[in-house]
DNA sequence: GGGTAGAAAAGGTTTAACCATTAGGCTGAA
DNA sequence: TTCAGCCTAATGGTTAAACCTTTTCTACCC
């Protein structure tokens, strides 16, 4: 046998909360389980699975890092199943970040790429609904512009984007388009003056890609929507030059 | 207040585990604890901690989730220090595969925009020998397709790729495309026949988007990349309709 | 020298009890 | 009648001590 080619995968060792793990997964991921659905007590699941309580909470610990539970406190509390999202990823994602072999350069660049696709393909396919959401997104960054409000007129600018991910229909592209976005935030509210110069240039670019989603070209969108990210990339490298290193001090994954 | 906008964040449901796991994280991601380093065994751990084992035992369990710990059984065994990897993010999209919430399709669009924008980075980066390495490959995959291999030419195409990802230079770009390829490999697996003709095209794709590297197109490139992985995704498309899911019915997250 | 049996060190599991948090109901005063 | 505050029970969080299983190392015997 080729031994580049796996044959087999390594038998299970057979820990047993790994099996309860399994257990409960299938349960949701076949849909015998649905978002929102309350697992019993654990005293009694315990009961099921025929383990210890010990046993039985590491495997829920296991489900609820996946993200595909979580675990309420308190009288009528217990493991509700949640519906999956990109949290798990983009927290994947901030511990590259975290351990320094993911730079800012490394995140914009591959986010330039990403928001060249996305505009082209949203542009594709937005449909008039689509477009008046958009338009709504500008007019309300223009009003934080206007009034020098910098934090919302990021929220805003972040809507946009994700908005657009959202009209490719493609949930692997708004699923990584939420991570790159988490995790780059931080850098923004570090490195992004955003004084009303820059304000403007950004509320002034959205309003580019908008016409070009609203007039059915993609490449103009494409192009419009990597020199927006590259140029505030720019800015962020200049000032990073001054003061490097954000960190993440606040350590906990919530 | 601005209720858009999080002024604080929801105080910690002071879990003991979540104390414990950030800070072996913190350790970890700070250096002071490096790849490859053994934690003390759980019976010590939980003296230092000052907790009981089972606490600590969920905090290990969480820790091993996210892809930081690795626990070895038996004497000389105990919680090793992993490098960090995609593993994490690859298993958090497959289980999007899984749910159903994303398609060959999504898939295919998604890795179609990066492999043109991979394959056009790396055009502009590749060193004389990283040119050699794709060279190799691309022979490694052209005696594969003589031998008839399919198995073993998916395998060194699918390096070539990642090569390709690793020449930009960009850990983003990396951990996305091992996202992906691990992802979508499992179609390739029951959709693609790879018969002699579609192995001489794939072979024949290869060297095309090896020529523009070497003779640095990077737009020839791009277009090589995608063109390449649209006409494999018809192929497949073309065998789904005709027999529809190949699940996951493993189950277990190895 | 080499195989083998046993000891020791580690993680895996069980049990039973207690602590902390929360929802919901009860009670009494305004 | 209403509502503030207390009480209670359900549920997750934590502790403790014991035992089981796997793996490695070592000492012994052939």
């Amino acid at each position: 046998m080729n031994p580049e080619v796996p044959v087999f995968r390594e038998a299970s060792r057979n820990r047993i909360f790994q099996d309860v793990v399994n257990q409960i997964q299938d349960a949701i991921l076949d849909g015998r389980l649905k978002a929102g659905d309350v697992l019993p007590p654990e005293r009694e699941l315990k009961k099921m699975f025929n383990t210890s309580r010990g046993t039985l909470r590491e495997a829920l610990r296991v489900l609820e890092e996946r993200g595909l539970l979580e675990i309420r406190l308190g009288m009528r509390g217990g493991a509700v199943v949640r519906a999956i999202s990109s949290r798990q990823a983009s927290e994947s994602l901030a511990l590259l970040v975290r351990s320094r072999k993911v730079a800012l350069k490394h995140l914009a660049e591959f986010r330039e790429g990403m928001e060249g696709n996305v505009a082209s393909l949203a542009t594709q396919r937005a449909t008039a609904e689509d477009i008046e959401t958009l338009q709504a997104l500008v007019d309300e960054a223009g009003r934080y512009m206007n009034q020098g409000r910098r934090n919302e007129f990021l929220e805003a600018d972040k809507r946009f984007h994700l908005a657009l991910s959202a009209i490719t229909g493609n949930p692997v592209y708004i699923f990584v388009f939420h991570s790159i976005h988490d995790n780059i935030h931080r850098y923004y509210d570090h490195y992004l003056s955003m004084d009303g110069r820059e304000l403007h240039e950004n509320f002034q670019d959205l309003e580019d890609i908008l016409r070009a989603v609203a007039n059915r070209r993609p490449d103009e969108a494409r192009v419009m929507a990597q020199s927006h990210v590259h140029r505030f990339h720019r800015y962020m490298e200049a000032r990073q030059a001054r003061d490097p290193h954000p960190d993440n001090p606040s350590g906990g994954t919530p």
